[in-house]
RNA sequence: GCCCGGGUAGCUCAGUGGUAGAGCAGCGCACUCGUAAUGCGCAGGUCAGGGGUUCAAAUCCCCUCUCGGGCUCCA
């Protein structure tokens, strides 16, 4: 029909409209819960306002709030009413930036006469936010040149400067998401007369939109990411885009909490920083220590079986192995203050395993005979972290690496990289954790040492092994240490949220710079190179994972008590005495009560230790030979349950995973 | 490191200038019980530490330590 526009639907259909139709028409056009749902459209590969008309022959697909790009949509425009209700509680309040980010969104600003937010300010925002948002305000888009856009947001300092980074063209993508054009115009969103933001959008149509949100917490950002900046008081919140999907997030974050390993240590009683020994350092408790052990010596066994041979380094040098090393020169802000000892000589605390075992490579001429090498320590080390990034287990100042360096020829790099990587997954999973990706760390921009022909020979040997793996890898450019490129494996816990586990490291910088040689089958000279790994990453680190992705709640084998027997009368405690005999004879961990409580109680505190089983023995127990068998997630316990027939079943539960050495 | 907010009994937390409190945990006594909290009693604190203001400070001010949330950086 003339007057008619064509456009070309996702699934390759052409559909005709009235010229002028918009987003809008179109999402009605297709359904009316598309049109519900609708927050945006993307026309060309381009978001655009669902107001806006749609060009002839465009590609359009209807954005709905439920999809990633929908929240972000959703989420960018609720920081928009955020805006505008700080703003109107807080006259003469400069407002920076507010992006969409994943799970929710913030808003910088910068309160009048330097004041700050506090807990109690979000709920009075949050209250005229929903104001805002029952005034079904349309969000409308403006174009304007610069000198306008200047004069708009007059008084508005981090407006203006953002604008004046789309006037300079700085072509820089978190200029312009904020400004919008490129072409020397910038774009706004006005609610009201007395509310507009600069904004590249696209935006909801209306404020009604927008009614699932919560303001979560409010912290410190400086502007523009820079320490040297102005520091602005930031407001984070979600949104999502039903009140099921925001309450189903609430859940979640509840969840991560209770699992915290923070919290959970303290609880079950696994670890604690007293504030005695200092910021980011640690102690084991009995129960934490024996899952540790538990750990170590199966990673041992493994390490055992994977051809490692073990040795062991003290904790601090002479400066000199760092200077040669380079880590005096590259990591001197990760490391401690040197102590001065013997009339001035420098000791160092050890931030890094690597140097020591490569002097036990250098400790005699080596044949390629010997090679690869591969040597494996627990090795503590200590690294001076800034005040503000330790965090619980996970970032300490003192940890332990289950650390080993692989000396090799340049033939043999490949195929130790391959059984390496299928190694660490396995082991991996040995514990658990079996949803993985890989990340490929390159070259840092300023921080390296070795020619770029190393660098690209190194990464690309990492890239090669990595997409063997047939798992997801994602690029980190300029995320290498200083030696050498590097692959991290990713594991995502049982809550879905993703943790930076073992890392392989290549290197051909440090064999050079301590003339590392091997005697080769021609008779001549040659220079290993290095693979440094960890598989755990930090036995700390990896231990608050696992507290984490099981919730406490550790698998028979890892449990640090994993049977409690309990009487139900004190007459029965001489046969809760012989069960206790039989579990230790199986080889189980167990613990025999006392029946000096209701058993009610007891229960329940076998249940908050987490522990796998709880057997109740009472009369019909002992006349024959019985337990009755509460496990940890059972709503309803077994009666008379023979007790070989646990010891067998238990047993069997609690045995290590049985893998072996990958063939 | 920077910003904001915390630190009160082992844990979770009340307590806004006038004699430090509760619940749980701990200890003691009683209760002897079949699957998530038996009762009574006792003990437990340099209110993170130090300095200051005040007749008087857990409470107001300053410094330090430490924790949390972020920002900037990493196993």
């Amino acid at each position: 029909m003339p007057g008619d526009i064509t456009l070309i639907l996702p699934d390759g259909n052409e559909r005709s409209l009235p010229e002028g139709s918009t987003g809008m028409t179109l999402a009605k056009a297709i359904a009316r819960s598309v049109e519900r749902d609708a927050v945006a459209v993307k026309v060309n590969g381009e978001l655009w306002d669902l107001n806006r008309p749609l060009p002839e022959r465009a590609k359009v697909s209807v954005i709905t709030a439920g999809t990633a790009e929908g929240l972000a949509v959703l989420r960018h425009s609720t920081a928009h009413v955020l805006a505008q209700a700080v703003l109107a509680l807080w006259p003469g309040t400069r407002f920076a930036i507010g992006p969409s980010i994943e799970d929710g969104f913030y808003y910088d600003f910068e309160l009048p006469g330097g004041r700050h937010f506090s807990d109690n300010d979000l709920e009075v925002i949050e209250a005229r936010m929903r104001q805002i948002v029952a005034e079904a305000q349309p969000f409308v888009r403006e174009e304007h040149s610069i000198e306008e856009g200047l004069a708009l947001f007059a008084g508005q300092p981090y407006k203006q400067e953002i604008i004046e980074g789309v006037a300079q063209r700085v072509g820089d993508e978190a200029i312009t998401a904020e400004a919008g054009g490129a072409d020397g115009t910038v774009t706004a969103y006005r609610n009201t007369d007395s509310f507009v933001d600069l904004c590249r959008g696209p935006h909801v149509p209306g404020t009604d939109r927008l009614a699932h949100f919560r303001l979560m917490r409010v912290a410190g950002a400086y502007w523009r990411g820079d320490e040297h900046r102005q520091q602005l008081q930031r407001i984070y919140g979600t949104a999502f885009e039903s009140e099921k999907a925001l309450t189903d997030h609430l859940r979640r974050l509840e969840e991560a909490e209770r699992r915290d390993h923070r919290r959970l240590g303290a609880e079950l009683d696994l670890f604690s920083f007293p504030s005695e020994l200092g910021s980011g350092l640690a102690v084991f408790h009995p129960k934490g220590g024996l899952v540790r052990k538990i750990m170590e010596d199966y990673s041992r066994r493994r390490h055992e079986e994977a051809g490692y041979d073990f040795v062991n380094s003290p904790h601090i040098t002479k400066a000199e192995l760092f200077e040669t090393s380079g880590h005096l020169e590259w990591f001197a802000e990760g490391m401690f203050p040197p102590m001065e000892l013997d009339e001035g000589q420098k000791y160092y605390l050890k931030p890094m395993n690597c140097p020591f075992h490569i002097l036990i490579f250098k400790g005699r001429q080596r044949s390629y005979r010997e090679l690869p090498m591969r040597l494996f320590e627990f090795g503590t080390v200590y690294r001076y972290e800034k005040s503000g990034v330790i965090h619980g287990l996970t970032r300490v100042r003192g940890m332990t690496q289950d650390d080993a360096h692989i000396f090799c020829s340049r033939d043999q790099m490949t195929g130790e990289l391959e059984s390496l990587l299928s190694f660490v997954l396995d082991l991996l999973r040995d514990f658990g954790l079996d949803d993985f990706y890989l990340e490929l760390s390159t070259k840092p921009e300023a921080k390296a040492v070795g020619s770029d022909e190393d660098w690209a020979e190194a990464t690309e040997a990492l890239r090669y092994v990595a997409s063997a793996m047939s798992l997801e890898l994602v690029m980190d450019e300029g995320g290498g240490s200083f030696y050498g490129p590097k692959i991290s494996v990713q594991a995502r816990d049982a809550i879905g949220r993703t943790w930076q586990m073992s890392t392989i490291q290549l290197d051909f910088q440090l064999p050079q710079r301590f003339a590392l040689e091997y005697v080769g089958a021609d008779n001549g000279r040659h220079r290993p190179i290095m693979i440094h790994r960890a598989l755990f990453g930090s036995v700390e680190r990896f231990f608050a994972v696992l507290v984490e992705h099981y919730g406490g709640a550790f698998p028979m084998w890892l449990a640090p008590l994993q049977v409690r027997v309990e009487p139900v009368r004190d007459d029965h405690e001489s046969y809760a005495a012989e069960v206790g005999r039989a579990l230790s004879a199986a080889g189980l961990r167990s613990e025999v009560e006392t029946a000096n409580e209701p058993l009610g109680a007891r229960i329940r505190r076998s249940k908050l230790d987490k522990i796998p089983y709880i057997l109740v023995v009472g009369d019909a127990d002992v006349a024959a030979g019985t337990v009755g068998v509460n496990g940890r997630g059972d709503t309803t316990p077994a009666r008379d349950v023979p007790l070989a027939e646990f010891l067998a079943r238990a047993a069997t539960e609690a045995m290590q995973p049985v893998r072996g050495p990958t063939a």
